[in-house]
RNA sequence: GGGGUUGUAGGGUAGCCUGGACGAUCCUUCAGCGUUCGGGACGCUGUGACCUGAGUUCGAAUCUCAGCAACCCCA
């Protein structure tokens, strides 16, 4: 893994220059408050979002939400994954934000799945429009009108393109920073066609491993399950959707990737000639991630203390503490030898020369879940040696100053590893198998219940119903398997499904 | 979808019930200066607020209504 990726956005400048106490160019003396223990996760998150400079929730507009420069830095960084693992066969583009309310109106159980959430522009100025325009609640049907045109033959197939931008739906539940939003700002959303029903769902699998890939780079551990059809994508033949779990034994959908077979080509007129100069259908996916995979990377990996950043994203990955006594200049010079040395390995570094006391610091680049912490005072320069200590174990070691830089790398691979099994011990520990309703019932409080499930619609919405949470759906691979029986029918059933509690 | 609570400096609060002494309390942050610095330093000086609109009233932070926004609980 390679943890020196180039500077990604403008907001390193200000994050990088030490004259300028370092991102703390807006912060409000939030230093010094408390962050409330993540037990309390509704206020940890909410209080942990602008203490750390995530976002700030201020904006006077209802679902709305402002990244400050240092979660923008962030989410820039998590998304140059997410575009690295797809430029591999991909191609980014970019559509409009307005959809023409004809061509909005054209799928008719894509319709019925939005229409409710929809922002229709209807003026300019002060004119009526003569079509009204809709705020992209997804793009569908603002890329396949194009694809039309695109799409002409066999070998224009396999057509994979992307865009990372923002969408509006107007939501009517509580709205909650990156996780429900009027306004998505991050949305990336693959479009690809295919010839067959095959190759698109071959695709649906690329797809999602593109994203359990991504997820893993982010020390995420996800579960993959196939969506019962009541919850599947508008307009879907059938929806794949990857689920976290978040504290309070809630799970989080974090991505999904839908097979379309011809259901949008049939209304768009996306046609091909195949090979034998035949005009067929073509068959389409869509996939996507939006901010909420940043929500999951706050609020699985933080702790008491603040975010805990595997160090491929963190916006700083090295904080220098000097610990002045008087004059100190060999300290100073000491700690910027080792800033430089840091560097020219190609990390994030930061010497914070602020004047605020050593602990004050410590409190603070903790908040912001800065993986390694380097320490060096009078005691140390005397053996040559620093402190370093990592975020995640809060463990301290006195290593010498020439072994700096390996030290810090064999940390960072180390920090990545054990952040990613803490979260995978408590997913895996997580999932409880339940024989009957009122067993699932009494634990989806507090875990992830594992109930057979015999696949039909009436049993699994009399199973959410009693149990108080949702299917999220068939998982793959041997947790989705199993004898047992249905708890709602009776009948004898190979699949398992699992019930939890959403957001 | 239903119910409840709340809105006072950048953040957190007192005052509201019982309208007038509010030219608005305290803590914190922020700015300046000085002393400090191995886990949240201290002193002095300074900046900074009654969500919006309508109403009641001689007089509204305080009472009424509406809007906007936030939080909590239930489905």
């Amino acid at each position: 893994m390679d943890y020196a990726t180039p500077l990604l956005c403008s907001g390193n400048r200000i994050l990088h220059n030490p004259s300028d106490h370092l991102g703390g160019i807006m912060t409000d003396g939030s230093e010094s408050a408390k962050l409330p223990p993540k037990d309390d996760f509704s206020r940890w998150y909410n209080e942990l979002l602008w203490m750390a400079e995530i976002m700030d929730v201020r904006y006077p507009v209802k679902g709305l939400y402002v990244w400050y420069p240092f979660g923008f830095n962030l989410r820039n960084r998590v998304y140059s994954i997410l575009r690295e693992l797809l430029d591999v066969d991909h191609r980014e583009a970019m559509f409009p934000l307005l959809i023409p309310k004809d061509e909005f109106m054209k799928e008719a159980e894509h319709i019925k799945g939005f229409e409710d959430e929809v922002y229709w522009v209807t003026h300019g100025g002060r004119e009526p429009l003569e079509v009204p325009l809709a705020l992209r609640p997804t793009s569908e049907t603002a890329i396949y009108p194009m694809y039309r045109l695109w799409v002409r033959s066999h070998a224009d197939m396999p057509l994979r393109i992307y865009q990372i931008v923002n969408t509006f739906r107007y939501e009517t539940k509580h709205t909650r920073p990156l996780i429900r939003l009027r306004e998505i700002t991050s949305f990336k959303e693959a479009h690809t066609v295919h010839p067959t029903w095959e190759a698109a769902a071959a695709q649906v699998e690329a797809g999602l491993n593109i994203y359990r890939e991504f997820y893993r780079r982010l020390a995420i551990p996800v579960i993959v399950s196939k969506r019962p059809e009541w919850d599947k994508f508008p307009g879907a033949d059938y929806t794949m959707a990857v689920d976290v779990l978040m504290p309070e034994a809630r799970t989080l959908q974090v991505g999904t990737a839908h097979h379309l077979a011809t259901n949008f080509s049939r209304t768009f007129g996306i046609t091909y000639e195949d090979p034998n100069g035949i005009r067929q259908y073509a068959h389409q996916t869509c996939y996507g991630i939006s901010e909420r995979c940043i929500a999951a990377l706050i609020s699985i990996h933080g702790d008491d203390r603040g975010l805990r950043l595997p160090p491929e994203v963190a916006p700083i990955q090295v904080v220098i503490i000097p610990i002045i006594f008087g004059e100190s200049m060999d300290v100073i010079e000491a700690c910027q030898r080792v800033e430089e040395t840091l560097k020219t390995r190609g990390l994030r570094v930061n010497l914070d020369l602020g004047d605020e006391r050593p602990g004050a610091k410590y409190y603070k680049w903790e908040l912001k879940g800065v993986p390694v912490r380097i320490e060096i005072g009078p005691r140390d320069l005397e053996k040559n040696s620093c402190v370093v200590v990592r975020r995640d174990t809060a463990e301290k070691r006195s290593i010498p100053l020439e072994d700096v830089g390996d030290v810090v790398l064999e940390l960072f691979r180390a920090i990545h590893e054990n952040l990613f099994n803490i979260a995978k011990k408590r997913l895996d520990e997580s999932i409880i198998d339940c024989d009957t309703i009122e067993e699932a019932q009494e634990k989806v409080s507090s875990k992830i219940c594992r109930v057979s499930w015999c696949g039909r619609r009436e049993c699994g919405l009399e199973m959410e119903e009693a149990v108080g949470a949702e299917i999220l759906g068939i998982p793959e691979g041997r947790i989705g398997r199993g004898r047992g029986i249905c708890p709602v029918c009776r009948e004898n059933t190979e699949a398992k499904a699992l019930i939890s509690r959403t957001y």
